[in-house]
DNA sequence: AGCCGTTTAGCAAACGATTGCCAAAAATCG
DNA sequence: CGATTTTTGGCAATCGTTTGCTAAACGGCT
């Protein structure tokens, strides 16, 4: 019925809501009160109108929307700048992992890259206080601040994940980094290493200080000195994770009372820390134990199997998006600040029984 | 009854526009044209302007600018669902290059998994149609349509990377895998080698018949008989490309007339499968050559290290940005609707000539 | 018929910016 | 100093949706 002089030769812009309408033959508000809460709409013009939608292929504005009530559905994630290979290999499961959740829940996920620079920050923080985005998940990072703004007073919900930052008042999603380093360490103890060398990443770094702790922690319940272990790296970002390896497999040789075991923060320093020394002439496990961090699927098949500890980013990612949207769906009622989700140590060829 | 006056739990309206026009004692027009066009506004006020934003942090909200202007700065990047390890691999490094090249020019990254269900692909289609998203970047996959609606009639600019899509009118940056296959293949040949095991990914996926091809190709070149190359794999999915090579090194074993050069679609398919066959006694590169596809960093490390081609993943990030952004300014001047990357083959010990 | 509870129409004001317009003010120049 | 150019100030419309409001339409029930 009705004759639609509007010839709509603007291709730019589809159907709007007020077309819905006009071809459903209701009120332009009642479809808006269709499609957000179905339950105020009768149902038999809410079906009208839902077959009118379809049959334009009617998709609202998103922006127009959120900028009436004033938030929007995106979440955006802050990665860390420097992409270190550990990290890295686990970024597109903790991507999927919290897209999936987010999408579920009808939010969108928006990255923002946390580099060095002051442009980078500047960005984020537009992001945040241009109202563009809704909450953030903040991965292995500190708050980006600059020009006096800091994402933390941006008024967003922002969840830390795998860096502890609860101290600072973030709900942070972690790993158990420091009892799992311990457990694996009193479990290299109980067969019979007695030296260690513990492979570190940059300096200071949160999971570096947690981990290390752990093995600490391990010794001094076995009553092993700490002398027992022998740090290497710590100079260069987890970025160069392999260049690590490299390096301390060359400080390894140069030590006078070799160690048994070895604990590397990440798999691919423990990768390329085993090829070296096996390029030198030594065995593993034959005259030294390995286990390191991560649990990336490679280390299945090196050579020899890599024993290491996995870190359960899907359930991670999962975590981190129902804290979110907790703090977003307004409960003040926080739960506990920080959630530990277990790790869980995954035993190979790479680790055995101390010789002698 | 009355006024239900809900409190308004912290209204986190940031300053306005207004607010930076009061400050600065100007129009609210001229702050506006003061930041969006600098060179239409005396100096002076411009620099008391920019003095009064920055005094109030302001921060313009972008999504009533997106609205107003009718285009939203946001690109999307449509990823498989099913990140296979090779592409996994690759991944951050393509959304790091891709976000850098997108925030140098303004624009922000999202993110959009396209999973095998419909609920995936709606939601794809709802960012193109819905206004939210200005562009998009599709990766290693196919154009999500449903319910009639399909991306290449969103009116958006799109660029296909890694799949080409020009013969569907998508300008595509692809990589010359059937060259650098065919080369390396070529390479195998004048090495001694005659016989040939081909490891595949999933049937008639695109990498995979460009791959073959080359492998195809350069055994015409030769004079070598097609019948020289067996092919493993194909019926599973890149995702599980470890399983792949392991099931690849039994089919391996039962082969009576064993190939001596292997050519592998993926790098993790290449490392599961050294592991395997080096466990059943043959050595590398001593009894069979190997060469892979990715370009991880880990295959440095393998033992054997390992062969690879690299794709130049950096380049072609930017080279999908160029285009798009290109699509997006300029008049449909079309250059070249392919653009190939060249990828680079990475010698290491894991090829060697033939014995005998 | 009358009453009452649901639904809906229609209107209008937001949300926060951009932009065209015209007149007013200021700066420039001869 | 008058004429001309440049720069601003207001004003108002606009983007597409949400949402509160009133009044009207509708139906079921007694």
């Amino acid at each position: 019925m009705g004759k639609n002089k509007q010839v709509p030769v603007e291709e730019q812009s589809g159907p709007l809501m007020a077309d819905v309408a006009r071809l459903a033959g209701v009120a332009i508000s009642t479809v808006s009160r269709a499609l957000a809460n179905p339950g105020r709409v009768n149902e038999k013009t809410r079906a009208k109108i839902d077959a009118a939608a379809k049959q334009l292929g009617y998709t609202p504005n998103a922006m127009a929307r959120s900028l009436r009530v004033g938030r929007s559905n995106i979440i955006m994630i802050i990665l860390p700048g420097s992409l270190y290979y550990g990290v890295s290999q686990i970024i597109p499961q903790v991507l999927q992992s919290i897209n999936k959740a987010l999408i579920q829940n009808g939010y969108n996920l928006m990255i923002a890259n946390l580099d060095r620079d002051a442009e980078s920050e500047r960005h984020i923080l537009d992001l945040a206080f241009g109202g563009t985005a809704r909450g953030a998940i903040i991965l292995s990072s500190k708050l980006p601040e600059i020009d006096g703004r800091s994402l933390a007073n941006a008024g967003l919900p922002i969840v830390s994940m795998l860096l502890d930052m609860s101290d600072a008042g973030l709900p942070s999603i972690v790993t158990n980094d420091r009892e799992a380093v311990r457990d694996v360490t009193a479990e290299m103890i109980r067969l019979g290493h007695r030296r260690f060398l513990y492979i570190a990443g940059p300096e200071g770094n949160y999971h570096d200080v947690e981990r290390y702790a752990g093995v600490l922690e391990a010794l001094r319940d076995a009553g092993v000195p700490e002398s027992a272990v022998s740090r290497s790296g710590g100079r260069l970002d987890y970025q160069q994770g392999f260049a690590i390896g490299v390096h301390a497999a060359a400080d390894f040789a140069q030590l006078a009372d070799r160690p048994t075991a070895v604990i590397a923060t990440s798999d691919d320093m423990a990768i390329s820390f085993i090829s070296r020394v096996q390029r030198m002439g030594f065995t593993v496990p034959g005259d030294l134990s390995v286990v390191s961090f991560d649990g990336s699927p490679v280390c299945e098949f090196s050579s020899p199997p890599l024993s290491t500890i996995e870190q359960p980013v899907e359930e991670m990612g999962q975590a981190a998006v129902a804290r979110l949207l907790g703090a977003i769906g307004r409960s003040p009622e926080e739960p506990a600040l920080r959630t530990t989700i277990r790790s869980k140590l995954i035993l190979r060829e790479s680790v055995a029984a101390a010789k002698g």
